[in-house]
DNA sequence: CGGCGTTTTGAGAGAGCTCAACATCGGTGG
DNA sequence: CCACCGATGTTGAGCTCTCTCAAAACGCCG
C-alpha cells in the first residue's frame, strides 16, 4: 500500500530526528511544527488526565504519519512521546502548506492518502466489532484476497494476529481449526478461503 | 463536531437522491460519480465475495460522508447498499475537484476534515483494543470530558453503546459498578469521571 | 550445538454476550 | 383521562469464547 508518494516535492524538507525510548516529541498545548513519519520504532498519541493517567490514542509504526490534523491548528493536540527507540522525520507545517497552496497536485496527493486513510480505518474498526475470530479471519480473508481470496503473508502470523486484534494464540488455534474444516487451505505462507462454513 | 463546513461553497451543487432499504447507491466497479453526505437512515458500504457473502466495510449513518477516496479514483472499489430508508446528498466530483483547484481555502477546509476523521478514527480503533468494560468507559469519558472530564449524553445510551462497541447491557451494568464505587457521577444526561479506582 | 523468536497445544478463568423479564417514560388515540 | 404501545433503561442467570498463563516443538542463525 503505497501512502508514500504524496511528500515527493517536500521530502528534502524533511528533517529527521532520533528518539529514546521515552523520550518526549511534542507535548499537548505546544506550537504545532508540521507533521511526522515515524521512520523506525513505535510513537504513541496520548492524553493525560488531571490525575495523571494518560489514555492512548493511537500507537504509530513505521510508515505512519502522525499529527497530520496538526497542519491545521496552531498547537498539537496531544503528546507525542516514544515507546521504543525510535527515527522521525518532521515535515514542516509551512513548507506543506506552501506546496499545497501552489501546487494542486501535491494538494490532491495529500487528499488522496487521507481519504484512503478513512477508509482503511473504517474497514479496521468494522472488522473489530465482529467478535468471533473466525469470522474475523474470514472478514480479512475476503477483503484483502486479491485473487481467488488467497493472501500471501507479509510477515509473521503474530503481526497478523495484531493486525486483527486476536492474541496471536487465538488465531493459530481458529486457522487451525478452519484448515480442519477445509474452510482454509495454507501452505507455505499464503492463506487461501476455500468456502463458508 | 463540526465537520459541516468544507462543502461551504458547494454544497448547492449537492443533488439528493432518495433511497428505500435495500436499494442501491452504488455498485464496485461503477464509475464514480463523486462522494455522498448521508442525510437520514444507514448506509453500509459492502464488497461480495466470489461465494456471495458480503463483508461490511462500514455502515455510515447520518452526517457522514461515504466514498471520499472515489474523488481519487476512476470507479467505485465496494458497493453501497441502503440499510434502512435512507437520504443522501451527492456531490459531483468534477465539481467539488474543480472548486479544490480554484479555491485553496476549500481544498483546506476538506483536508483538515479527513484528517480530523483520521484522528478520530484512530483513536476509536485504540478504544477497541480495550478488553475491559470499565477501560473502556474510562478512556471514554478521559478523552470525551470537555471540562472537569464530564460529558453530556448527546443521545440515548443506547447509541453510546453502539459508539463504544458495547453491548447496552454491559454499559449499564458497567456504569451503575462505577457509580457505586464512586468512580463516576451520574445525573441527568451527564456523566463525570470521578476518581480512578 | 545453543539461544531466540515463532508456532503450537493445553488448561483454566474471567468477562462480555445472549436471552429473558421487567420497569420506566413519552407519545397516541379512543 | 386513561389504556396502550414502543423504545429506552435495568437487572438476572447462564454460556460461550477469547484471554491469560504455561509449556513444548520447531526453525533459523551465529
Amino acid at each position: 500500500m503505497s501512502e508514500a508518494d504524496w511528500f515527493g516535492t517536500v521530502r528534502a524538507a524533511g528533517v529527521v530526528r532520533r528518539l529514546k525510548a521515552g523520550e518526549c516529541l511534542f507535548r499537548q498545548g505546544s506550537r504545532a511544527l508540521g507533521l511526522f513519519e515515524v521512520l523506525d520504532g513505535k510513537v504513541r498519541l496520548t492524553r493525560v488526565d488531571s490525575s495523571g493517567r494518560e489514555a492512548v490514542l493511537h500507537v504509530a509504526g513505521r510508515g505512519e504519519t502522525i499529527a497530520e490534523a496538526s497542519l491545521f491548528a496552531a498547537s498539537y493536540h496531544c503528546d507525542a512521546i516514544a515507546s521504543t527507540d525510535a527515527n522521525v522525520r518532521l515535515y514542516p507545517k509551512a513548507t506543506l502548506l506552501a506546496e499545497f497552496e501552489r501546487n494542486p497536485k501535491a494538494a490532491h496527493a495529500f487528499m488522496a492518502m487521507l481519504a484512503r486513510q478513512v477508509m482503511t480505518l473504517r474497514t479496521r474498526l468494522e472488522q473489530r466489532s465482529i467478535h468471533s475470530a473466525r469470522e474475523r479471519v474470514r472478514h480479512y480473508l475476503t477483503l484483502h484476497g486479491a485473487d481467488r481470496r488467497a493472501i500471501v503473508l507479509s510477515g509473521t502470523l503474530k503481526e497478523l494476529a495484531a493486525e486483527l486484534g486476536l492474541t496471536h494464540e487465538a488465531l493459530y488455534r481458529t486457522l487451525a481449526r478452519m484448515q480442519q474444516d477445509g474452510a482454509i487451505d495454507r501452505r507455505d505462507g499464503t492463506i487461501r478461503l476455500l468456502r463458508i462454513l
